[in-house]
DNA sequence: TTTCATTTGTACGTATGTATT
DNA sequence: TAATACATACGTACAAATGAA
């Protein structure tokens, strides 16, 4: 998945699905390292054009995969390895 | 935890977790056996007087207890055993 | 210490898509 | 055709906790 890559909204992949991967291609790439957080859903909102609930989709898949995890009214951050 | 309590939305409690624990005393109680088909989202929606975002919760609280499986466009069941 | 913005968690409403009955 | 059922996506709103000022 390209890390660049932007939302698609007439894929047949689902936009949540699309940010999934594009979110684990960064982390990949090194955009942000172990231990360090990621944007905010709100952040993620404006970046990618799409709703909260779909940053939060995307963002649990990750977390379920274990390539993140989220603290309550801090953060998601990357996981370490 | 009663599996003919009523949400209270006043509790400290979330309503999720309370539909959830209610839900889990039913299966408990018989009221719908392994293999069966529960109510549907609508169902509960209606039954509960609660959003649908509220049921979904609830039974992904059972789902990921493993007392509980979602068929997509199908229903939820009671897992065997 | 108090205030304030930020962030996640929860709750609700509406709409559309897809598959089954 | 129509109704049912779940999955996704958009929006709004408020609560609670954190951390900075």
């Amino acid at each position: 998945m390209d890390p660049d890559a932007k939302i698609d909204f007439e894929a047949s992949l689902y936009p949540y699905q699309q940010l999934a991967g594009i979110l684990r291609a960064r982390v990949a790439r090194g955009d942000w390292k172990p231990g360090k957080i990621i944007p905010s859903e709100s952040r993620l909102v404006q970046e990618y054009g799409i709703s909260r609930d779909t940053a939060r989709r995307a963002i649990r898949v990750l977390v379920e995969e274990g390539l993140l995890f989220t603290v309550p009214q801090r953060g998601t951050f990357v996981r370490e390895r």
